[in-house]
DNA sequence: CGACATTGCATCGTG
DNA sequence: TGCAATGTCG
């Protein structure tokens, strides 16, 4: 016992306690940073060091990334070939995998097609058109969202009638048929043998109720359960772990309530509060010493989060160093943001000796990546972009994917639509109307329809006729093919036997060849997964399989590594991560806090536990940046600077770019201007193959644009109001969120220039002229 | 039926 | 902005 203990030295006590708690129900309260995939990583080898059997053990992560490095420490400790046993993923990735094996209680086949958010919207917004709606009224995009929350809390379609409230809320919203769309929508996905996201789980959910000895069987199998992340768990999720946990109670779960940041897709944050109500003798451990950051850092992300109400007790610490300030900068434009980005990165590398990967820059939507995108590449500082449109998302691959998905599952309808005709073989809209239509009416797939078209005698000419016949032959020697070769060699033939290839590349075009290359890269990604499949005896069905990891693959997952670059990616995506530099853009008021979710208390406290996540990533030191204009939806529009900024105590903030002090960028200010029109120029001639860009001057509205601007460089924008002469202490003021008040102090110079100010609904505040938006009246 | 141009519209986050 | 639906023509 003794020698196997010695991997737990490098825990400190409040470590080592949830560690080395054996049996029943545990939750671990993780502040941010303080180790808690050590903590799980160390539990699961300890389970296996004191002789559970890895086969037992069952691990929920967020990400699969995040459950491969687990798998990987966990095998440096107990040996790889124990560590392979382990089911590690995530609830979607290993239901999935679940359901492969007894989905057919529920009537799936084992190769069911998972479809994605698109496949689902592409059904639904189908739906509506074949029921005779009006799509201004059911928008297919929210329709999908409210299927996709109702299945999240496991309300199914009977369930949905059964409940007045929900029926008459959606009478109410004008949408009183959207309860049969719900119904046309599970039957079609039931039918075309797919599930999307959220059936993963809300059917798992239907296997384990309706049939107890599944139940039992995976009760008994998954002794262990830890979830990591609770916090973020929706109610799906929570009752399959409350079923799988029932009999031996040796659940562990761990979290942190000020890192709940997914209410938005339905996870429930009183999944977390309710757990000591839900076990009983539950163990409760709390890890509150950070070891990421900084003081100033995890000061400053307290003096944050402490702003909100609804929280656990809980202090985070470090005994870190002291550490920089965070830097606050303020800029022009969003081209500017992202130049003064590119540039602090650059004298960062410099000074410090950095590498690029110890940079993330962090934003709240992936629309703002753009502006950074330009800086970084122009600065030739290497990043790479995480999420946005993900590789497995571009049309080109999902065409591909679209025919692999017909072969493994003829009766998948959306992956029918896609590629029926594409490329182009003459099968019109028309044509796959009245195959939906006669798909409908006899029950059967697409695919059976034109299998059968002699005998059903659809009004469907002659020659579209034979064209149908030969996409069914083709995909039926695809099919034949599959028995026999992998799954490289059926993706290479179809690739080129359909004419994917030829099409892109007759295409000619810059784009079209890179949809070619893209091709071709993920047919060296299916190679390298067959390759890596024939090493591991441990999996079964090839093309099923690949196909599913690609399903479920989010963009983190994608192993890359090794390559030194500049992190890009929106805080969401960003959480669990850390990083010695931080940089946070766009704090900016409707963007960070989102213009959406300030409606309610809750949506804002969302937000601003959003802010402290991402301030937390950051290890040595962190920047906000902010714009005074910014491009939306290709409009410039003036931006004000985030309410966020005001809460961080203002010890820890340092202002960069004073207004007064000669400005250090002045110079590159007017540069700026002329250059953000002359890319917009760029952007909207759209240069191609290398023609150089139009010599015609700005167009009339983006002269409008520069007239607007110019004056703005010469006197400080009105929103940042430092200095107002009329800003005397006794001055009555409107502030635009806390209303009117009176001035009872006034302090500091320049930019630490700041009012104690005494407001009408009763609260003094001290706010930093900087930021506050105040009007003397 | 297919190719291309135009209009219209949503506005965030993800497995 | 950029995507999707719609409109127009050969």
């Amino acid at each position: 016992m003794e020698e196997k203990i010695a991997y737990l030295k490098g825990l400190n006590e409040a470590q080592l306690a949830p560690v080395l708690h054996k049996d029943g129900p545990l939750m671990v309260i993780a502040g941010a940073g303080s180790g808690k995939t050590r903590v799980l990583t160390y539990r699961i080898a300890h389970l296996m060091a004191q002789g559970v059997d890895s086969f037992n053990i069952l691990a929920l992560t967020f990400t699969n990334k995040a459950a491969r490095e687990m798998k990987k420490r966990i095998a440096d400790i107990v040996g790889s070939s124990e560590a392979k046993n382990l089911w590690m993923g995530t609830f979607h990735s290993v239901f999935a995998k679940l359901l492969r094996f007894d989905g057919d209680k529920l009537g799936y086949p084992s190769n069911f097609t998972i479809y994605d958010t698109q496949d689902s919207q592409r059904l639904i917004a189908s739906i509506i058109k074949e029921m005779g709606l009006d799509k201004d009224i059911y928008k297919y995009k929210q329709i999908q969202n409210r299927i996709s929350s109702y299945k999240n809390s496991l309300i199914t379609v009977k369930a949905y009638f059964q409940n007045p409230e929900l029926v008459e809320a959606d009478a109410m919203a004008k949408r009183p048929r959207l309860g049969e769309i719900y119904q046309n929508y599970v039957d079609r996905c039931f039918k075309a043998g797919a599930m999307d996201f959220d059936d993963l789980l809300l059917r798992t959910n239907e296997l384990l109720t309706r049939f107890p000895e599944v139940l039992m069987k995976y009760q008994d199998r998954f002794r262990y359960i830890l979830v990591d992340e609770y916090q973020d768990t929706n109610h799906s999720q929570y009752l399959i772990v409350k079923a799988l946990s029932d009999r031996y109670q040796n659940i562990c779960v761990v979290g942190d309530d000020a890192q709940s940041i997914y209410s938005f897709r339905g996870a429930n944050i009183s999944n977390i509060l309710n757990f000591q109500k839900d076990y009983d003798d539950v163990g409760m451990y709390r890890l509150e010493q950070n070891y990421r950051s900084t003081k100033n850092i995890v000061n400053a992300a307290n003096s944050i989060i402490s702003n909100n109400k609804n929280q656990l007790e809980k202090v985070v610490w470090t005994s870190n160093d002291e550490g920089n300030k965070i830097k606050i900068h303020r800029s022009i434009t969003d081209a500017e943001e992202g130049r003064y980005v590119a540039a602090s990165i650059f004298e960062n590398k410099m000074q410090h000796q950095m590498g690029n990967g110890e940079f993330a820059v962090l934003y709240r939507t992936n629309s703002q990546s753009r502006a950074i995108e330009d800086a970084l590449r122009k600065s030739d500082i290497p990043y790479r972009i995480y999420g946005g449109l993900s590789f497995y998302q571009r049309k080109e691959i999902k065409d591909v994917l679209a025919y692999l998905r017909l072969v493994i599952n003829p009766k998948d309808e959306e992956a029918l639509k896609r590629i029926i005709n594409f490329p182009a073989r003459g099968i019109g809209q028309t044509t796959v109307d009245k195959l939906v239509v006669a798909a409908n009416h006899y029950g059967r797939s697409i695919f059976e329809v034109i299998e059968n078209l002699p005998k059903l005698n659809l009004k469907i000419n002659s020659g579209t006729t034979r064209r149908l016949e030969d996409f069914v032959t083709m995909i039926k020697s695809f099919q034949i093919m599959n028995e026999g070769a992998d799954a490289f060699t059926l993706a290479e033939h179809v690739a080129k036997k359909t004419g994917l290839l030829l099409e892109f590349k007759k295409d000619g075009t810059p784009e079209g060849i890179g949809k070619m290359e893209n091709i071709e890269e993920l047919l060296n990604g299916i190679q390298d997964f067959v390759e890596g499949q024939k090493e591991l005896a441990d999996t079964t069905g090839s093309l099923t399989e690949f196909l599913e990891d690609v399903a479920l693959a989010s963009d983190l997952d994608k192993d890359t590594g090794d390559d030194d670059r500049v992190a890009l990616m929106t805080i969401h995506l960003a959480k669990g991560l850390e990083f010695p530099y931080v940089y946070i853009v766009g704090m900016e008021e409707d963007l960070f806090p989102s213009a959406m979710s300030m409606n309610t208390r809750s949506e804002l406290e969302e937000e601003r536990r959003l802010f402290y996540v991402a301030l937390t990533r950051a290890e040595k030191q962190a920047y906000l940046t902010y714009t005074q204009n910014r491009y939306r939806w290709g409009k410039l529009i003036d931006a004000e600077p985030s309410r966020f900024l005001e809460e961080i105590e203002e010890q820890y903030v340092e202002n960069l770019t004073p207004v007064n002090d000669g400005y250090r960028y002045k110079s590159l200010i007017d540069a700026d201007i002329f250059g953000e029109v002359d890319k917009s120029r760029l952007r909207q001639v759209k240069p191609q193959n290398g023609t150089p860009p139009s010599v015609k001057g700005p167009n009339e509205s983006q002269l409008r644009k520069l007239r607007k601007l110019k004056p703005e460089i010469s006197r400080p924008s009105a929103n940042t109001n430092v200095i107002d002469a009329n800003l005397v202490e006794g001055a009555l003021v409107n502030h635009t969120r806390f209303g009117k008040g009176k001035v009872l102090k006034i302090e500091g110079v320049g930019n630490d220039k700041k009012a104690e100010i005494q407001f009408d609904r009763g609260d003094i505040k001290k706010l930093l002229l900087r930021f506050a938006k105040l009007e003397v009246l």
